[in-house]
DNA sequence: CGCTAATTTGAGTGACTTCAAGCACAGTGG
DNA sequence: CCACTGTGCTTGAAGTCACTCAAATTAGCG
């Protein structure tokens, strides 16, 4: 199992997707590859946990990783996703807090690490960088607003099929329509914060309604309007 | 109706609460005075609304300010309240979106108002404050996605307990154990995201355990520990 | 080794319970 | 007098429990 690629050079990455690093300099790229890790974790590994002190955070190579909360009896409650070029762990170190969320492998990932004092070298020297890291947060926040609103008005039903509107946004399909994205109904569950055998009572009933079909974790669209009007979406 | 007090001097209100523009200089506190308007809102006035373009931010001098975003057929989920010392519409400005919530008065408020242009300057050129800003946002972030899991997994009546100990946190109590914010039943059930009719037979379930003691909208903590356990916090 | 046997994990269903929403209406007090 | 509070009753959405079934893993063993 020793077949790490060789340590991406972040100035090669950057570019290759609208990352948070893009209005780094050459000199602060490489200064930000020499300080970096980088390792090769598989699924189910855990790369941090909630409550722990973060020492750096991560940026996505490949992979998708689970962020979630543990709630009341051990319960997940999965605050988001994250993929290829996004950071996680960050909103810790800046604020100095321990780790709000538990970071786990969903999909086998290459992650590099950034140390804690390297990111805050950036932020205090890149004012552009600081914006940018900042601009982020705060959309994640003004997300953070909108999907407790959700979750306090809106029932399981709008809200399940909110989420599969959401992953497709942030996933995508393939032409066949299909999810780029393999979740357990207990996971999907997990997001719309409902048992898992409602998820599955809800997924049949969407698949009668003739908006998505089901092939074991395959989910196909078959009626996008359709699911953002269930989903009380853009209204 | 014009006896709005002398425009306060913001080197001077600075220190009196941990402000979030404790770090600037006394030359940057000066210009900030010189950029800023000020006015007086009654009881009952928007600020701006959920959707609108912003064009800085406020501080708050004086008063309560409610922050709601409205949902499924206009029932307003408030997401937070904003008092003496605090900011608020500071996320889209720096976001560059439009306002996430509706901020509307709820005690009688004096407001500064700061051109987004000066923010932005006070960020570029003061990375103390833009980590500080930077901070702040990351905290609001992780209280953000708590709440999701509480309002996911929690039932009303932890939800109910765990909000009246937040509000005791934020906004203290009196000498005779007296809550020192005043809402209405709605007001309470728009943040715990629940109907008011429930909430106020939680209310009196919990007069009737000796939890609390109600006089029309004033709340006086009775049993703080029982509180904390009926909202399954800290465990 | 290869091939069952045993165990685990996830998906799916049905029956039952319960929490909380919704509706209607009666006070009440600023 | 209108907005807010409070109460009773009903209904429905969703949770819980208890299973079955299928597929995937792991163990066992000749």
């Amino acid at each position: 199992m020793k077949n790490i690629p060789e340590i991406p050079e972040c100035k090669n990455c950057v570019h290759n997707f609208k990352s948070i690093f893009k209005d780094l300099s050459e000199d602060e790229l490489n200064k930000l590859s020499f300080d970096k890790g980088y390792d090769k974790y598989k699924k189910g590994t855990i790369i941090y946990n909630e409550g722990s002190r973060m020492t750096g955070c991560f940026c996505i190579n490949q992979g998708i990783i689970k962020l979630y909360k543990t709630g009341i009896e051990g319960k997940e409650q999965i605050i988001r996703f994250a993929k290829k070029g996004e950071i996680i762990g960050y909103r810790s170190v800046l604020s100095k807090e321990t780790a709000c969320t538990t970071a786990k492998v969903l999909n086998d990932a290459l992650l590099c690490f950034i140390p804690s004092v390297t990111l805050f070298e950036l932020v205090q020297t890149n004012a552009k960088f600081s914006m940018e890291l900042m601009q982020m947060t705060c959309r994640e926040l003004g997300d953070a607003n909108s999907y407790i609103t959700d979750i306090a008005q809106k029932t399981v039903r709008e809200r399940l099929a909110e989420i599969l509107i959401h992953l497709k946004n942030e996933f995508g399909l393939d032409n066949a329509g299909t999810l780029q994205i393999s979740l357990t109904r207990e996971e999907l569950a997990n997001i719309v914060g409902t048992a898992t055998e409602t998820t599955i009572r809800l997924l049949s009933e969407f698949k009668t309604d003739k908006l998505i079909d089901i092939n074991g974790r395959e989910i196909k669209f078959l009626n996008i309007p359709g699911l953002i009007k269930t989903g009380n979406l853009y209204e």
